[in-house]
DNA sequence: ACGGGCGCATGAAACGTTTCACAAGGTAGT
DNA sequence: ACTACCTTGTGAAACGTTTCATGCGCCCGT
């Protein structure tokens, strides 16, 4: 009930403001019957602390911020479940915010958080390159890491997967198993996880040897529907030209091209192989359980909320680190040796 | 790199402190002149708003907050993006926090949610029934939410899906395609979605008339997992003791349930019917695309919002409002006629 | 017995806003 | 010309904490 704060409690306990406050921030320095007394009038009053209050007076907050490009994905949603279980651990509150991979949007994010203070920041920005408004962030003493996106700036920590071993590992797998024509589907290709990720396996394939030839079908979106449509195309081609594998730069592009495909009557993996990136729970949850290049994704964000929290905690310029973590295949049942070509 | 506030903003403007507030809050009572000369020194100062300071003032704060039992469940993260969207538009802010079906990590949650002094608060409750902790948040004036969960409560607002209903929609399209022996696959049945739709499938049957059997087959998560598990168990059956069509809590453990069958060599529809809930873009984009009940997932959290800012802004006592949604049957590909049992 | 330390409690100052009562000057109405 | 009012700007108070210099009493060692 009692709106009131401190003043009241101290008043009812019979002691002094000061003496309040040293109970609730350093209870050992205040005598046991006076702590008793105070922390009686505290429930009996019902006082919860004003964190508006004490963070106005401490200069810094204890709530840490994530950005990410689309709470939906369950990529995303792990990431923040790593960081969640670091922040909370460490007494502090994990805010999750939802760029939509929209500029404006995210930058308003950025404001409000300014405003807030924020002791810290995880981001996946929208767009690569300087970014005025992190720099200022940045400026202001707010520690900034940056989320499965390799830094090219050294003023702060990044925690990233390598994306080109990724594509390496994928398309690898898919070479050994005789595959000579494989496809790649993803997109936008300004997408920097896209890129490398095709960087990858195009550079594996080129050191495998044996002209293996990778055609590249760029999509829209790395969405479920956008790869239910690159399965169409791929299904209309005459079966000669048709690639024996695919590799999507996502998991959700790999559901939707599993589903095409199903639809256009090829089977997976006998008909043709499919590798999809993340390793979702849902992919390993699809109808035929999906090969898929596997990412650390709690411990990327466990990761980045440590190297935050520590960047918080350093009064002194801290070295500033960039973690790079390999990524894994995981093979299930959606890849396979192709069939012998009808001859 | 001013750290300083509106103080030095007033001094570089050569204005008073109240002016320069003025600027921010009021512009409009403010001569053109002296507003352009207080921007400029904005600008130059590089001049941030202080939130604590701001809402330490003046009582309230502009976050909101939205409490969900899984933020890697798909159906809650678009009841997020429902509330977010309201939310932002009113020029406020989501925070989103996780309870993970935790009441101890929910607790933790409102605690800190208390101390913010958040504007108000969105929640799926863990637990039915009293709940000491939200009540208090409600004596303290304020508003919460409840979401997904009808309210016994009367002094605060909720919103739901008719889950009775969804489950009699459910049970209806598999009677009416012919099925005579359904089961209910979902749990723990403590869980009020759960008990609902198991009741109003219940309920449906009976009214359908023709002694229709309904098999209960609980799980102990809504989860992929435990789908894939009770389908094994339904594959073990002998042939004329299995149900021809399944009925899942959720399309999470509808998934499961389809993995589950493929793996024990049942074809859907084909061999045996499946219906899920929830409407999750996934249960669309699945192998079988899943009919399932669909819940207007954004409009619950759009809903919710709106509902909570206006009892927010409204300063008399408000009228408790509880919005029902009606769900939608969305058949897809998963449910069939059953085959004639082999005579 | 005396000074130094130590343990505990105090109260005022400061954090950066917003608000509010008020002042100064100008304009208009009578 | 006088009052009344409007516009614009002012500065102090208040919001609820934390911090810090200070004070008071007590014990201990010499």
């Amino acid at each position: 009930m009692a709106v009131t704060g401190i003043k009241e409690v101290a008043r009812r306990a019979g002691v002094s403001l000061g003496t309040v406050s040293n109970v609730l921030n350093r209870p050992d320095s205040v005598a046991p019957a006076t702590r008793r007394r105070v922390l009686d009038a505290i429930d009996e009053l019902g006082y919860v602390r004003n964190d508006s209050a004490r963070h106005l007076r401490a200069g810094s907050s204890r709530t840490v911020a994530i950005v990410v490009l689309d709470v939906s994905n369950p990529f995303f949603t792990d990431v923040v479940q790593g960081a969640e279980a670091v922040v909370e651990a460490a007494g502090g509150m994990l805010v999750v915010c939802n760029s939509g991979q929209d500029p404006a949007r995210e930058g308003r994010h950025l404001a409000t958080l300014e405003e807030q203070r924020v002791r810290g920041l995880l981001i996946t920005p929208v767009e690569n390159g300087r970014h005025e408004r992190l720099e200022r962030l940045v400026d202001r003493g707010i520690p900034v890491v940056l989320v499965d996106r390799g830094s090219g700036q050294l003023n702060r920590c990044s925690v990233a997967v390598d994306d080109v071993l990724g594509g390496r590992l994928a398309a690898t797998h898919l070479a050994e198993l005789g595959h000579r024509h494989i496809a790649f589907v993803g997109g936008p290709a300004s997408i920097a996880q896209v890129a490398d990720r095709h960087a990858g396996a195009a550079a594996a394939l080129t050191e495998h040897g044996g002209g293996i030839e990778l055609e590249v079908v760029e999509t829209k979106a790395l969405s479920v529907t956008a790869g239910r449509q690159a399965a169409e195309d791929i299904c209309a081609l005459p079966q000669a030209r048709r690639p024996t594998a695919i590799f999507c730069a996502n998991d959700l592009l790999a559901l939707g091209v599993l589903q095409g495909l199903t639809i256009g009557g090829l089977r997976v993996p006998e008909d043709i192989s499919l590798v999809g990136y993340d390793d979702i729970d849902f992919a390993a949850a699809a109808a035929v359980p999906l090969t898929s290049v596997g990412q650390p994704r709690e411990q990327l964000g466990r990761t980045a909320a440590q190297l935050l929290l520590e960047e918080a905690d350093t009064d002194a310029a801290h070295g500033h680190r960039h973690v790079v973590f390999q990524p894994q295949l995981v093979v299930r049942q959606s890849t396979a040796a192709p069939r012998r070509r009808t001859r």
